[in-house]
DNA sequence: GGCCGGGGCATTTTT
DNA sequence: TGCCCCGGCC
């Protein structure tokens, strides 16, 4: 190892790094070089000599900051003693713990995970089970009460025993979740699963009833790293200071400011009061900036400093002093989005920027719509980011489902999915009599799909003969899963589970994506069996694919990172990224701030930490935006501005001339080059000036709206030519493909306004008429 | 058991 | 406005 890589970090950095005699808290400001930090922290302990790799713990939250940190030591200390470090997120750490000793427990080792789509089905499912009002007991909410419970290390029991939690649940009406988390316990425990939260539930019940086992991690893990601290909830708090313990060998890095996950359970009290539990540690505080311009970082600090909670720091830069922050003014969020879209167009033709050096950030993904609008109509490439995961398209946790019978056939949810899918004639009707069976029999539904007769169950021979097909079926699948490997038997259940004949038979739009993704799954397993191969792991079972998919929602394997667009996603998923040029946009009442935080001033300082963290992503520029009206559930609604704006010291910001804005200076102090723009004259060099002025912004203009992989849209003349037949670019004769409907020609067009229509036959589905207001759809050449 | 249409309802979401 | 869920119908 390069025995110099100590001058890469200033003085600050080095003195975390080096130190390591005791716990040691690393306040990390924003774009102040924490990662750097972790990773040489790491390489220096391993180059000391007194660590091996296996006894160095080191928790992210997320398996893409895992994998970062993990590369960058690879580059310092090489792959084969990187690969040797304890080092991945909170929960498939644990999980891996757990799958050791899951007999302690009792649970089997192949025990399932269920993700939030499952475990919210079962709650629904236990709900109607108890003949409850599923508004009252809404399902999601009922989750997030057994998550909060579980977080902070409440069972059904203790929950049940719990005076001040009957009485708030009493109060709001809900006196039976008790019952409910209790039912759930057990039904995740019978089906052999585990959700997202008793994974570290289990590993505090493991430490705490299994000495042995607590002793033995204690004594394997001499260091202990955490990175993002301030996420931390209590469950993951203790788990870390069990094995910490006896060496206090522990360095947590986070960001007090940058706390944001609370609604998930996280506890910014856990690094505010580290120093309490651990009175010798030492606490660094990493106050350079390296990523922002002088005046966004004295914006955001003159921001931050409105929060009571605190731990106080300076945090400063030496780039240049940069651009102040505009604030865009616009009367509704429709011009909202046509304001950003040319500002990013101006801004990238002035500064020589890409478009990859731009993002838009928002509060809630719903604002996403109007920018997608907006930039397509200018041709600005995008990407938004927070959609689905791959794996929780429904196609794909279908075929999923069968993985996990295979490996575990009590897994309930995955029986749920696919007992009927495809088709074979087991309903609901008899669906609920299985469930109802396994519950008065305390057993898995498998068990009684697989023994109808010896349970009782009340249903007709034809019934009886499906169900042990499908037993076979799956029986046959248990079987491949020991003896194949991964590939082989997803190919087997594709092909044998009828699948395959379902999706394959027609090729409707919907069906050629679904044919796309399995395909992709497949292709996925394969990628998964020979990388393991070139690991040297001949043997790949079912096993191993699925224990990493269900704790991987990969926000990161999005193909193609480098081609140029905008990115578009929420503030909280911004977190740990860095733009050129940043615009964060809605910044109005009651959505940014949220309505629902606005009661609680500890909630309160929650949305202005995720301003905090959305402003310092910003390199160069950072853009902030509102609008005084938008549409919210339909209806449009008057939106006063962020309390936040008047939050940042004014010396650094342009503000528009706006009265909404509350300030009581004279406008003429604010007064700028930007003032309010009262029409749709501040583009004056780009080409939407030379467009005749038909596009009002309230006029029902074609919605463009290309599949994903489509985002590029055809040359701007294409729409935009005053020359084009109409207003709109659409002729007779065009073709077109529809989101849903697929390709098509032009037949027609009609009427004006929000009224304007066009029929056009389909390919596939024949001829349709559609109203352009809404119609979902792009233009081909 | 599958399809259609009306009514109710809309934060953020690392794993 | 758009999605999701349920109930009614075939």
């Amino acid at each position: 190892m390069d025995a110099n890589y100590l001058q890469d970090l200033n003085e600050q950095q080095r003195a975390a790094v080096v130190y390591n005699d005791g716990p040691s808290l690393v306040i990390a400001g924003a774009g102040s070089g924490k990662t750097r930090v972790l990773t040489y922290k790491i390489a220096h302990l391993l180059a000391s000599g007194e660590y091996a790799p296996y006894q160095i713990l080191a928790l992210t939250f997320t398996n893409k900051a895992a994998r970062e940190m993990k590369e960058r030591i690879a580059g310092i200390v090489g792959g084969a003693t990187a690969s040797r470090l304890f080092m991945g997120t909170f929960h498939s750490i644990f999980a891996r713990i757990l799958r050791s000793h899951a007999d302690r427990l009792g649970f089997p080792s192949d025990f399932t995970i269920y993700d939030q789509t499952d475990s919210r089905s079962l709650i629904k499912t236990i709900v109607k089970e108890m003949n409850l009002d599923d508004k009252v007991y809404k399902p999601s909410i009922v989750q997030a009460i057994i998550s909060h419970a579980k977080n902070a290390l409440v069972t059904p029991g203790a929950y049940a025993a719990n005076r001040d939690i009957a009485e708030a649940d009493a109060q709001a009406r809900r006196p039976l979740l008790r019952d409910i988390y209790k039912f759930y316990w057990e039904r995740c425990f019978r089906a052999g699963a585990m959700d997202f939260d008793d994974l570290l539930l289990y590993t505090n019940i493991l430490f705490r009833d299994h000495a042995d086992v607590l002793d033995f991690y204690q004594n394997q893990f001499r260091y202990i790293l955490v990175d993002e601290y301030q996420d931390t909830n209590f469950a993951q708090h203790l788990i870390i200071n069990q094995l910490a313990k006896s060496h206090h060998r522990l360095c947590v890095v986070g960001d007090d400011a940058q706390s944001i996950y609370s609604f998930r359970g996280a506890n910014i009290d856990n690094i505010l009061n580290l120093r309490k539990e651990y009175p010798e540690c030492r606490v660094f505080k990493l106050e350079q900036n390296y990523r922002s311009t002088q005046t966004i970082v004295a914006a955001a600090n003159s921001l931050i400093a409105k929060n009571e909670e605190r731990i106080p720091k300076d945090i400063f830069s030496h780039k240049a002093v940069g651009e102040k922050i505009e604030v865009l003014s616009s009367y509704s969020d429709f011009e909202e989005g046509y304001l950003v879209a040319s500002r990013i167009t101006t801004l990238r033709m002035a500064s020589a920027s890409a478009y990859s050096d731009f993002a838009i950030l928002y509060r809630t993904n719903s604002q996403s719509r109007i920018f997608e609008e907006a930039l397509r109509k200018r041709n600005i490439p995008y990407r938004i980011y927070g959609g689905q995961s791959f794996y929780l398209r429904k196609e794909v946790k279908d075929v999923i489902a069968y993985f996990r019978m295979a490996v575990n056939p009590a897994d309930e949810e995955a029986l749920k999915r696919i007992i009927n899918y495809p088709a074979r004639g087991i309903g609901n009707t008899t669906l609920a009599k299985i469930t109802e069976c396994a519950t008065t029999h305390e057993t898995s539904l498998w068990e009684v799909v697989c023994r109808p007769l010896e349970y009782a169950l009340d249903v007709n021979g034809g019934t009886l003969n499906k169900l042990k097909n499908f037993a076979d079926l799956i029986r046959s699948f248990v079987e491949k899963a020991a003896t194949e490997n991964a590939y082989d038997l997803a190919d087997a259940v594709v092909r044998q589970s009828g699948i395959m004949g379902d999706i394959y038979t027609d090729r409707s739009p919907e069906n050629l994506s679904r044919q796309e993704n399995i395909e992709e799954l497949l292709n996925g397993i394969q990628e998964f069996c020979s990388s393991r191969r070139e690991e040297g792991i001949e043997a790949i079972s079912i096993t191993d694919f699925l224990a990493e998919v269900s704790l991987a929602t990969d926000q990161d394997s999005e193909e193609g990172e480098d081609d140029d667009r905008v990115t578009m996603m929420t503030v909280h998923a911004s977190k740990g990224l860095e733009f050129k040029h940043v615009f964060v946009v809605g910044l109005e009442e009651e959505l940014f701030p949220s309505a629902l935080a606005m009661g609680s001033a500890r909630e309160l300082e929650e949305e202005r930490r995720l301003l905090y963290v959305a402003i310092t992503r910003a390199e160069e520029t950072c853009t902030l935006s509102y609008a005084a009206s938008r549409y919210r559930n339909g209806k449009p609604t008057a939106s006063p501005p962020s309390r936040f704006i008047k939050d940042i010291d004014p010396a650094y910001l342009i503000l528009p001339d706006d009265r909404a804005l509350g300030y009581r200076q004279t406008p003429h102090e604010f007064s700028t080059p930007y003032t309010r723009r009262t029409d749709w004259g501040e583009s004056r060099n780009d080409r939407e000036s030379y467009r005749p002025q038909t596009n009002s912004p309230t006029s029902g203009t074609a919605v463009f709206r290309p599949a994903k992989r489509m985002v590029r849209i055809a040359p701007a003349a294409e729409s935009a030519a005053p020359a084009a037949p109409s207003s709109d670019g659409l002729a007779v004769g065009m073709h077109i493909r529809h989101d849903r409907f697929g390709v098509g020609e032009i037949r027609e067009i009609s009427g004006e306004g929000d009224n304007r229509k066009i029929n056009v036959d389909f390919e596939n589905v024949g001829s349709k008429l559609l109203l352009l207001k809404f119609a979902k759809f792009v233009v081909l050449e």
